[in-house]
RNA sequence: GUCGGCGUAGCUCAGCAGGUAGAGCGUCUGCCUUGUAAGCAGAGGGUCGCGGGUUCGAUUCCCGCCGCCGGCUCCA
């Protein structure tokens, strides 16, 4: 029989028969211990079934249930376990796509009768036990007409709908997946059998369009998640669980961040210490940039819609505007035609108008100024969401006015200040570049330069950063940054975009060395994003628990007894005085109860004041991590507080 | 906007086959004068999200609306 030579990672090769199967091969060639964990094979780089023959010279790579690879293989056999089970359970239910998504694996079913909770208990048993009967998955191919006649017997339009498209794609063949006697036709690969996957749970259900288009039937998405050992299965649904405490919608509220009235949905009432927080942050931000060489401006909320016609956004963002009845126009004309103001959904046209009231020379480029207006957007109210999604919100939002020639260096400046705020707290940021989208304005020179520039820049930051072919705005390339919180969860904040487009449609000019007029290029950019997310991150990020410079109050004393209350009143002065953010408890209450409250508060420190500290002039400090710092000289503490409360940036 | 779920005291939640509600914590008052995550006792607190319908009677059943939650769509 014919031998062909497989090469395997460690760079040693094999001779296997032509025609054995990966399977087969992994147990007779590399080990069974090997066999036994394999879930899906790499042949020369390409994802195949451990049923896969061998059929030339090859690279192998078995993925074992170590592999994160191998557990997405194992998510979506779970995928396919879930949906024959509905199918069976809930007879007339018809099946259309179960991708794997992150951290886990949905599958859409079209069925007029909704889900309840107590079904998914139901399907997540039934899904287990099919699991335990150790299916294998079964490969096959077949012709489109075939697919075609298989799935029409069965009804399920859906599929057949699919097949169409994949046909006119150009696809022969499809390639089905059996296992026990419930078919689906999948690309694979696939795991050996059902029992491989693992452990399956059921997280929830909610609905979701045909193909995400509205005009399309509503289907149900049941979501779900798989582990191959039951341990990481708790560990996951244990961090769900950590993540439920530091959601911000609950923090918030409880540290007296902020919180939501049903009279004003999507806006934020920020309370006291709310407040608190946010001014740190726009102090420290204003500082920054101020010293940097940014401007700041403030420019009306409400604008004639004129403005909006010049910007594009009357055409095509005015849904996402609040449009203002203008109360000097005639009551009796339609309501569109009163409704002649906006408020603001972005500052960018408006900080274009100041860029345009004087002559720019070329000497003062670039021009950046910055706001923290207030902003306004009609978001649909099923996408509100605690702070992370709001219609009234604040960005730290610069536009920058300059010549091409000095993209590179002013997008290097803008990275620089990122690396400083995100370094500050502790938050790791990658970058996504967006290029030209297929629908653009401007030529290809133009884009050349823009994307080649923002290239450059982005190189020269050594930023870990991957690339989002056509992804770009319509006027400009951009770069979008994701930070990783403290649970490892990505946000995007913030984006860098280069804008060949305003310049032209509010003809922004300066006059350059030649003495003759040019276009700017403006670039819109932002670190924190908005106030609003900027802060929803930050309590989930530190658990509500912020470094001192970040709390809205830094310090507690708590006294031991009544009898320290004015001690402790002159010393809480004292420290206010000095600039921190003190509070004093003198209520009538156990230490011990005190020092709960403080904990609860998440406050940074807590100083408990009795006999001792009054006859020395101290505190003994704690930590909220729980260190007892003991008793030590007033001006000890203040020493300290003054070093960790210094604002790291913007100072 | 849309699908599904939810809405009872400041918070967390119980309750009601239809007879206008209850606990714990917090709040207030009193006692205790307290040393690093909850002292004791008493009191107050609710238009059971809002509006309509059915009913002798609705927090409970029905309809509409509002808000919140999980998705979908959207997201310069």
């Amino acid at each position: 029989m014919e031998q062909i030579t497989v090469r395997l990672p460690d760079g040693s090769e094999r001779q296997a028969a032509r025609g054995t199967s990966v399977r087969e091969f992994i147990a007779e060639k590399i080990g069974p211990g090997l066999a036994k964990a394999a879930v899906v094979a790499r042949l020369d780089g390409e994802m195949v079934d451990l049923s896969r023959p061998l059929e030339s010279d090859t690279r192998l790579e078995v993925l074992t249930t170590k592999s994160p690879e191998a557990l997405e293989i194992a998510r979506h056999d779970a995928a396919h376990v879930m949906a024959s089970i509905v199918q069976r359970l809930y007879p007339g239910t018809q099946v259309t796509i179960g991708p794997t998504v992150e951290d886990g694996f949905y599958y859409d079913f079209f069925r007029e009768q909704p889900f309840t909770p107590e079904d998914l208990e139901k399907i997540e048993k039934a899904v287990n036990e099919e699991i335990a009967r150790d299916l294998p998955f079964v490969r096959s191919e077949v012709s489109a007409e075939e697919a075609l006649k298989l799935f029409e017997s069965k009804g399920e339009r859906f599929k057949v709908e699919i097949i169409h498209d994949i046909v006119a794609k150009g696809a022969k063949t499809l390639t089905l997946y059996t296992h026990g006697d419930w078919v689906d036709f999948c690309l694979g690969p696939h795991g050996p059998s059902t029992k491989k996957i693992g452990v399956v749970k059921l997280l929830n259900v909610a609905g979701a369009y045909w193909r995400g288009d509205p005009r399309n039937p509503m289907l149900q998405r049941i979501y779900g998640t798989a582990f191959f050992d039951k341990k990481e299965l708790d560990a996951y649904l244990t961090r769900i669980e950590e993540a439920k405490k530091r959601d911000h919608r609950k923090l918030g509220p409880q540290l007296g961040l902020f919180a939501f009235h049903e009279y004003a949905p999507g806006s934020a009432f920020w309370l006291p210490n709310g407040s608190t927080l946010l001014h740190t942050l726009h102090e420290a931000m204003r500082n920054l940039v101020l010293d940097n060489g940014y401007q700041e401006v403030k420019t009306p909320q409400l604008f004639n819609k004129r403005l909006w016609e010049t910007s594009g956004h009357w055409g095509k963002y005015r849904e996402n505007m609040f449009l203002v009845v203008d109360s000097e126009t005639d009551p009796s004309l339609p309501l569109e035609e009163r409704c002649t103001q906006s408020l603001k959904p972005m500052n960018c046209p408006s900080h274009h108008l100041i860029y345009r009231m004087t002559k720019r020379s070329y000497r003062e480029l670039p021009v950046r100024y910055f706001t923290t207006d207030p902003l306004h957007r009609n978001e649909a109210s099923g996408t509100l969401s605690g702070l992370t999604r709001v219609r009234q919100f604040a960005q730290d939002d610069s536009h920058i006015y300059l010549m091409q020639q000095q993209i590179t260096e002013e997008v290097g400046a803008i990275f620089n200040l990122m690396k400083l705020v995100y370094g500050s707290v502790g938050l790791p940021f990658t970058a996504k570049f967006s290029t030209r989208p297929e629908m653009r304005l401007g030529e290809d020179a133009m884009w050349d330069k823009a994307e080649g520039s923002l290239r450059e820049a982005l190189e020269a930051t050594k930023l870990d950063w991957e690339l989002q072919p056509g992804d770009g705005a319509f006027y400009g390339p951009k770069i979008d940054f994701d930070v990783t919180d403290s649970l490892g969860r990505k946000w995007q904040l913030c984006t860098i975009q280069l804008d060949y487009a305003a310049p032209e449609r509010f003809d922004l000019s300066y006059i350059g060395s030649d003495n003759s007029e040019h276009r700017p290029v403006v670039i819109h950019r932002a670190i924190y994003g908005s106030f609003e997310r900027f802060v929803a991150i930050l309590i989930e990020h530190f658990g509500g628990a912020f470094p001192a410079w970040l709390a809205p109050v830094q310090a507690r004393l708590v006294t031991v007894a009544e009898r320290h209350n004015a001690y402790a009143r002159q010393t809480g002065a004292r420290l206010r005085k000095l600039g921190f953010r003190v509070e004093v408890d003198e209520a009538n209450e156990k230490l011990g109860a005190k020092i709960r409250d403080a904990q609860i508060q998440k406050i940074p420190f807590t100083c408990v004041v009795g006999d001792k500290e009054v006859e020395q002039g101290g505190v003994s400090p704690r930590r909220y991590a729980g260190e007892d710092l003991k008793l030590m000289p007033l001006e000890s503490f203040v020493a300290l507080l003054g070093q960790e409360a210094a604002l790291p940036y913007g100072a």
